[in-house]
Parts: structure tokens; C-alpha cells; sequence
DNA sequence: TGCGGAACCC
DNA sequence: GGGTTCCGCA
């Protein structure tokens, strides 16, 4: 069934500065007639193509006067653009797609890969260990196709077999330098996971485990709202189906357990930090996922492993992963493990087609991309199955200049903008012929990215002023990347993980938030380059905080102020 | 085949 | 901390 264009305007959006990445916060508003099962979400990010899927459970689509709204989470770094679909469920086999370009083409700064965000399969963030976990292994043969006869999705939410212990024992040898590893010992490890809810053995099942993706989504996301996360709600049938998720309260320590990166994952720190004075209440905090520096004790991974996708060089950055893609997992590059195969168009049953598909970004990652070849274009992953077929999808033009192109009308979002601005450049349209299309403008002018002048041309922003009043959206931007220390030493990427950092001893990160500082801030093409190794790190937001933002400056506003003074210091002294 | 305790290693 | 190894038990 075909969906008719739907048309999506703003209807409020801000954003914040706060580094390298960027929490989009993204309110929809459809009319109920168009849209009454937005399920899922589809973002391919432009140098790497990630697409992966937010859902919305239909009990979080709010019904107000007459129409859905759900407020999207997802995070994503600078200087992407990336793809979104929406798809109806049912009947209505509708998906759209549409661009939200960012920042200029400079190197993408996260890749979140399958259902974790990278870092987690980073060897080096393994807690209490530097070396690869079993839990990221088995994920890394499961991504990978010529492992499908050793071990292999099946059944669902999670739930793979090892079609060959040996096997698997045997490589799970190799990478941890364990010759006489064996299945006896590699199931005792597994069985460690147990407690610690990461997995679980499917009973009945010889060699059958499933993957507690809630549990690791619950420790890189502790607030996320299980309540109403379709996702994890049907990881309940981990937990036997239990109507309520797995769910446990998840302790402080068996989040530090898991995740030791998050300072105190029990104790609110979390992606989503509620409070913060969104109006949406919880945030999104991509400084959870910090890069890590490489150590590998076996093996060392050549570049040429590193880079999972087909990337462009100048977008390329060592750290990037993607489970799905080729090498991503091989983190430590065993010798004798085979070079990671193409990217799978498919995987089955793929759990998270179903699961983590439902899942806010980056959970949604999971999702394998179906379509590789198109990292670098950017293209839709089409084979993705949650996403019903080959998705239209709108071309933004590249930075600079305009975002808006063809029947896309796109929109500047961001708190640089003054409401009245804001109302000017957003506009979310449909496709035409494409089912519920929203483009999505994200203008680094308005949020004080001063180089070229912001994303959006005048005319663009002219052009993008239409609005339906029948829909509307809101975009949350957070730069947050300010956080990763590591990552400033990573020449390529200039990357910075997203790491949950509200907790002391690691740098502080500001909080989404601040964008009623960003107006002192001086803007990025005001500052010296050396200033800021990254341009988005010299991101201003021009606008006033939400109305939400608590009037007391908060540690992390305290630290943006602290920033904006420096950056001032400099630009004096320069 | 699966489990978990215990000791041990890194 | 995250396994690894060994073991007894079911």
C-alpha cells in the first residue's frame, strides 16, 4: 500500500553545543490519518551508510488532537547526514525517506555499529579488561556470513546457536590465544554472562543462547523508558515473557559491571539524562561511548581492518565499526581468523529485525544495513528488512549550500535559532509518492557553526519556511563530543566516543542543554583553527535555552561557560 | 549437555 | 574484572 506524502513541519527544536557529537531530539508530529503506526526509523549515515532503525510503539505515539506525535531519540555526530524512514506497520507498507544533513562533510564522527554503540565492541572497552569479550565475539561471528555454519541467528529476540562448539570454541581460542580452548570452557564463559544478564541459555535448545540486548541497551541506557520501548518490551521474552521488562532493577553495580565506562550507570548517568530541562525530559548523552586507545594483546589489527566500511578517505577513521560490516569485530585481528566477509545483506532470522529495530538510536543499529555498497553514497540500505523495500530518498545537497533540493523542503534546526527562526527554517516535508517522508534540515549556522556561514543557504532557509500545521517536529541538537579525551589524539577522526559523562573523574561534559549559552560563545569561523581541532567543536548555539532549561547553571553549563571564556581568551589573544 | 563452584591467571 | 581451567553434579 502506498502512502501519500505526508507533510511534517517543526514545531520547535534546539540544540546545544557541546563538542564533536550532536544529540538530535526529534518531535513528530503526525496526522493520525497519515500516519497511525510510525514503527520504525531508518538513518543511513553518508560516509558509512549505518542504517538503523528507531521504532515507535504505537502506545508512544501520543494522540493529541487528532494526531501522533513521538518524540524520536537518536544520536549522531556531526558532519552527517543520514536517512530517515518511516515505515507503517500493518497494511500500510509505507516508508519514506528523507536527509538531515548536519554539518559539512567532514569525517563522520560516529558510527554506531549494531546494537551497541562501538565502543562496546572494542576490545579496549571491554570492563576490566582491554582484551575482546566473549559476549563481542560471539557478536562478531554472528555479524559475519561465512560464520553462518558455526554460529547463526535463529529463532528470536537475540537467540543464536552454535551450530559448531568446536568451532567456535576453537576460534574464540585463537583470538584469545587460548589453544586449547574448547567448547566446555567457552560454554563456562558464557555461562559467566548469566548473572550478568548479558545472555541466557535457551533451554530445550542444544546450543542455543539469546542475547540480552534489553540488558545491554539497560546498561548503556539505564533511563531509557522500558515502559514504553517496544524493544524492550519483546525482550521480555528473554526473560520469559514476563509482562514487565527484564528486568530486574538494574543495580549501579551490575551496570559498572557491564560498563564500567559509565562513571555510575545506577546513579543516573545516563543517555538519557532526565532532567536536563528538555522539555521532551529524558536526553540522549552520546558521551557514553568513549573511544578508546587501541591495545589489542594478541594481535594487532591492520588499518586496513579498521575500517569496516567502504569509506571514503577522507571519511575514514580507524575506530569506526559496524558489526555487520566486515573486520568490525576483529578488533583483534586474529591471524588466523579470515578476513571479516562482505557486508551481509541479510541475516536470519535476524533478531533485530524485530527487536532492536524497535529501538531508539542507537539500539537501532543493530540492524544490519542492507545495502553496503552504499556506505559511501549514503544510499538506503534497502535490503534492511525492517524497512518495507527500497526506500525514496531525498538528496541534501552537500555543505555548504543548500539543504533543501527538489520536493524537499528542509529546515534549519537547532537553538542558534530564535523561535521565530526556528519556525522559519524547519520544515519537515513529505515524499512524494515515497509514504511518510520528513526531511530534516540541520543547519550548523543556526547553531552557531560559523564556518561557511551555516548549512542552510538564505534562500534554502526561504524555501523551507512552508509548515503544515497538520504536523509537526521538533530536533534537539547536543554537541557532546567535548568529552573524549582519547579522541583527541586520533588525528583521523578527530572522534570523540559519546560516553555517558556526568560522573566525576572523567571530563565533564555539558550537558545537552546549553544552548542559552551558546549566544556568548564565539562562533566556530571566529576562532583560530588551532582553537578547536574540531570545527563543530567551536559550535555555538545562538538561541536562548528551551523554556525547560533550569535558570542555575549546572556543572556542565558551568563548564560551557568556562568554555566560552577561554574560547574568548583566545580569540583576544589571537 | 548444561550448570555452577572454586581456584587461578592476566 | 573477565575470563580460564578444572571439576563434580544433574
Amino acid at each position: 500500500m502506498q502512502i501519500r506524502t505526508q507533510r511534517l513541519s517543526r514545531r520547535e527544536s534546539a540544540a546545544s553545543r557541546q563538542g564533536h557529537a550532536y544529540i538530535v531530539v526529534i518531535l513528530v508530529t503526525l496526522s493520525a490519518s497519515a500516519l497511525p503506526d510510525v514503527r520504525c526509523l531508518r538513518f543511513v549515515l553518508p560516509a558509512t551508510e549505518l542504517p538503523f532503525c528507531n521504532s515507535i510503539e504505537a502506545t508512544e505515539v501520543h494522540q493529541v488532537s487528532g494526531r501522533f506525535r513521538k518524540r524520536l531519540r537518536f544520536g549522531l555526530r556531526p558532519a552527517v547526514s543520514f536517512t530517515e524512514e518511516f515505515r507503517c506497520s500493518g497494511s500500510m507498507d509505507c516508508n519514506c525517506v528523507s536527509d538531515l544533513l548536519l554539518t559539512p562533510p567532514v569525517p563522520a564522527l560516529w558510527t554506531p555499529g549494531f546494537a551497541f554503540p562501538d565502543w562496546a565492541y572494542k576490545p579496549e572497552s571491554s570492563p576490566g579488561s582491554r582484551q575482546i569479550q566473549l559476549w563481542h565475539f560471539i557478536l562478531e561471528l554472528l555479524q559475519k556470513e561465512e560464520y553462518q555454519g558455526v554460529i547463526a541467528w535463529q529463532g528470536d529476540y537475540g537467540e543464536f546457536v552454535i551450530k559448531d562448539p568446536d568451532e567456535v570454541a576453537r576460534l574464540w581460542g585463537i583470538r584469545k590465544c587460548k589453544p586449547h580452548m574448547n567448547y566446555d570452557k567457552l560454554s563456562r564463559a558464557l555461562r559467566y554472562y548469566y548473572n550478568k544478564r548479558i545472555l541466557h541459555k535457551t533451554k530445550g535448545k542444544r546450543f542455543t543462547y539469546k542475547f540480552n540486548f534489553s540488558k545491554v541497551v539497560l546498561v548503556n541506557y539505564p533511563l531509557l523508558d522500558m515502559a514504553s520501548s517496544p524493544f524492550l518490551l519483546a525482550q521480555n521474552h528473554f526473560n520469559g515473557g514476563a509482562a514487565t521488562t527484564d528486568c530486574s532493577p538494574v543495580t549501579s553495580e551490575a551496570l559498572q559491571s557491564l560498563f564500567p565506562r559509565l562513571p555510575d550507570s545506577g546513579r543516573g548517568t545516563t543517555l538519557f539524562d532526565r532532567g536536563t530541562g528538555a522539555p521532551e525530559g529524558d536526553k540522549l548523552r552520546l558521551d557514553t561511548f568513549p573511544f578508546l586507545g587501541s591495545g589489542a594483546p594478541c594481535y594487532s589489527k591492520p588499518p586496513s581492518m579498521l575500517g569496516p566500511y567502504p569509506r571514503n578517505p577522507a571519511f575514514d577513521y580507524s575506530w569506526g565499526f559496524n558489526p555487520y560490516l566486515p573486520g568490525a569485530l576483529s578488533l583483534n585481528n586474529c591471524p588466523k581468523l579470515p578476513p571479516g566477509s562482505l557486508y551481509p545483506s541479510h541475516f536470519y532470522p535476524n533478531p533485530l529485525q524485530s527487536s532492536l529495530a524497535q529501538l531508539p538510536h542507537p539500539f537501532s543499529s543493530l540492524l544490519p544495513p542492507g545495502d553496503t555498497a552504499g556506505a559511501e553514497r549514503g544510499q538506503t540500505g534497502g535490503a534492511n528488512g525492517s524497512v518495507g523495500g527500497q526506500a525514496p530518498r531525498l538528496c541534501i545537497p552537500s555543505y555548504p549550500g543548500s539543504l533543501l533540493q527538489g520536493r524537499t523542503e528542509m529546515g534549519i534546526l537547532g537553538s542558534g535559532m530564535g523561535e521565530r527562526e526556528r519556525g522559519e527554517n524547519i520544515n519537515i516535508t513529505g515524499l512524494a509518492g515515497g509514504g511518510i517522508g520528513v526531511g530534516l534540515g540541520l543547519g550548523l549556522g543556526s547553531l552557531g557553526l560559523a564556518s561557511g556561514g551555516g548549512v542552510q543557504s538564505p534562500s534554502d532557509r526561504r524555501a523551507g519556511m512552508k509548515q503544515d500545521p497538520g504536523s509537526d517536529s521538533e530536533l534537539e541538537i547536543t554537541d557532546l563530543s567535548d568529552c573524549s579525551s582519547e579522541n583527541e589524539n586520533e588525528p583521523d577522526f578527530h572522534a570523540s566516543q559519546e560516553k555517558e559523562n556526568r560522573m566525576g573523574g572523567r571530563p565533564h561534559i555539558p550537558e545537552a542543554k546549553t544552548a542559552g549559552l551558546g549566544g556568548t560563545l564565539p562562533q566556530l569561523s571566529s576562532l583560530p583553527p588551532s582553537i578547536s581541532p574540531h570545527p563543530l567543536k567551536s559550535l555555538v548555539p545562538l538561541t536562548p535555552p528551551p523554556p525547560s532549561l533550569p535558570t542555575s547553571l549546572s556543572p556542565s553549563l558551568i563548564l560551557v561557560e568556562r568554555h566560552r571564556e577561554t574560547e574568548t581568551l583566545k580569540l583576544t589573544h589571537s
